[in-house]
Parts: C-alpha cells; sequence; structure tokens
DNA sequence: AACCATCACAACCGCCCCATA
DNA sequence: ATATGGGGCGGTTGTGATGGT
C-alpha cells in the first residue's frame, strides 16, 4: 500500500499543465494546503514539491532568467556575512528573489572562487581543495580552518601582513561540531590537516588581492532594507547560534566584484 | 566539429519546528 | 504529554547551456 503510494508520486521537471494546476489552485484557495492538491488528485506532486515549484517558479513577480545584478551581488555578499547561510531571510532584501536564487548564486559565486584559489596555487602538491563538492559532511567551515591556518602561518612568516586577514574565527574558539559542519563547499577535508597556503608565497601580491582591503571593519555599502518585512525572530537558527550567526563569514570583507578583478588577473598573463 | 570545463538553474532530500489531534 | 503531519529551510545533485580549446 505505501509502496504503491509512494509510486504514485511524480518527480522531475514539471510540465505546464501541472503549472497550470497549480497556478489555479493557488488562485482558489491561497499559497496554503499544498498536501490537498495530492490528496484531492490535482497532481501527483508531494506537497512540498508544489510549495516548491509555487515559491521558486510561478510566484508572481519572480526575476526568472534574470542574472543578479552587481548591486544585488552586493546585498548578497554583505547580507551573507552578516546572517550566515539564512537564504530565505536575505531573499526578503531582493524584490524578485528566492532563497533559491540566492544559494544557487552564492554556491557558484564560492565554487569559482575555490577554483580561482585552487589555480592560483601550485595545483600538483599544496592545495587541499577538492573541486569536486564534498558529499560528505566531514569538512570545517573554511574560516575557522583555512583562513585561521593561513593567518597563523602569516603571523609567523611576517608581522605586518596579520591585519590583512579579518578571518579570526570565534569558531576557533567555540567549537561547534554542528558549525564545522557549514561552507562544505570548497571541500576541506577534515582528515587532511594540511594548512591553506596559497602554494608557498604568502608573499604574493596577488594573495591579498583575493582577500579584499586591508581595512576590514569599514562596512562595504550600506544595507538595502528588506523588501518586505523578514519575520521579526526567523522561526529558527537551524545548527546556528547567535554568535556564530555572525561568524558565518567567509567572504566577510570581500569586494563584490572581486571575482571579476580575480577572474581578471588569472586570465590575463 | 568535438570535447571539456564551468555556469546557472531546477528540483529533491533530510532535518527541524510547530500546530494540532 | 506525545505522536504525527505539514511546512520551511539549507544542502546537495542533476542537467542543459555556454564558452573555450
Amino acid at each position: 500500500m505505501e509502496a504503491t503510494k509512494k509510486e504514485d508520486i511524480k518527480k522531475g521537471p514539471w510540465k505546464a499543465e501541472e503549472d497550470e494546476v497549480l497556478i489555479n489552485h493557488v488562485k482558489r484557495y491561497g499559497p496554503r494546503d499544498w498536501s490537498s492538491i495530492r490528496s484531492k488528485g490535482l497532481l501527483q506532486r508531494t506537497g512540498k514539491s508544489c510549495r516548491l515549484r509555487w515559491v521558486n517558479k510561478l510566484r508572481p513577480n519572480l526575476k526568472n532568467g534574470c542574472k543578479f545584478s552587481a548591486d544585488e551581488e552586493k546585498t548578497v555578499i554583505d547580507l551573507q556575512s552578516q546572517f550566515g547561510n539564512k537564504w530565505a531571510r536575505i531573499a526578503t532584501y531582493l524584490p524578485g528573489r528566492t532563497d533559491n536564487d540566492v544559494k544557487n548564486f552564492w554556491s557558484s559565486r564560492l565554487k569559482r572562487l575555490a577554483r580561482i584559489l585552487h589555480n592560483s596555487s601550485d595545483a600538483s602538491s599544496s592545495s587541499c581543495f577538492d573541486p569536486k563538492p564534498n558529499k560528505g559532511k566531514n569538512v570545517k567551515p573554511i574560516q575557522s580552518q583555512s583562513f585561521g591556518l593561513v593567518e597563523e602561518e602569516t603571523r609567523a612568516s611576517s608581522a605586518t601582513t596579520s591585519k590583512i586577514l579579518p578571518y579570526s574565527s570565534p569558531l576557533s574558539d567555540q567549537v561547534d561540531d554542528e558549525a564545522l559542519i557549514r561552507s562544505p563547499e570548497l571541500g576541506i577535508k577534515l582528515e587532511n590537516h594540511q594548512p591553506f597556503t596559497f602554494g608557498t608565497d604568502l608573499d604574493d601580491p596577488f594573495f591579498y588581492d583575493i582577500l579584499g582591503p586591508a581595512d576590514s571593519s569599514e562596512p562595504l555599502f550600506g544595507l538595502p532594507q528588506p523588501f518586505f518585512e523578514p519575520s521579526p525572530a526567523p522561526r529558527r537558527f537551524r545548527h546556528v547560534s547567535k554568535d556564530d550567526e555572525e561568524s558565518d563569514v567567509f567572504l566577510h570583507d570581500f569586494p563584490a566584484d572581486m571575482f571579476d578583478q580575480v577572474d581578471d588577473q588569472t586570465r590575463s598573463p
């Protein structure tokens, strides 16, 4: 019986007819009672699937197929530094964008950065980056492991360069197993405790260009107001304490267009 | 033209919280 | 008090498009 029910559930890409049914349902009952869509036999989709389709694709005023503007990029980067990976919350500041959009944007940027850093270091030996996203959870957050180590190493090598690295992390002091799960995109392997050294050349000016401005105390830009009022206290902050909400920072002081700059540098001979 | 790498996006999964029976 | 189902959210995966070699 259960198995039969499960087999009835349709997955994969949505057809126009299904969209139409879903839109009609929302017109009639509003964006709720998702599970009733299946129980009424309107669609063979789960309530979750219906809700996701509506929120991410069918909802009015979505900026579908429209790339993030420079302003939106700045907003995401700054809000991520403030809220951490609270994509739904961040999305409330971006009219027409969904949490999925923001998440995808961030993820692709992070992968891009990982690739850039990977290429900038000696790919053959010292890098601890895995180009493939890490499937397991056995990773440490970038800032507490990698950049922390970079900081230490940099301090050791040069007393004058430590100011450039704003990544001293509360996480290093407050070790939180759950927090360690986060930021898996760069695929740093826990069992691989090699420090992330950008090759051997810490004096490479390119290295510091990547990390952004030396003075990290200044905000990069003013925050926009949320498009619609975000819930005063998010329903929950899974895995995140109030402290590390602020510490869940990777691109803290990265200029919004740094990827372009970095890309330019890596492209030019 | 063929191949490969990368990007962008859609969709699913698993976990969690909350309301309700 | 607790079991359960619905819904929200973050993480992950799969795939088509695109650009470079």
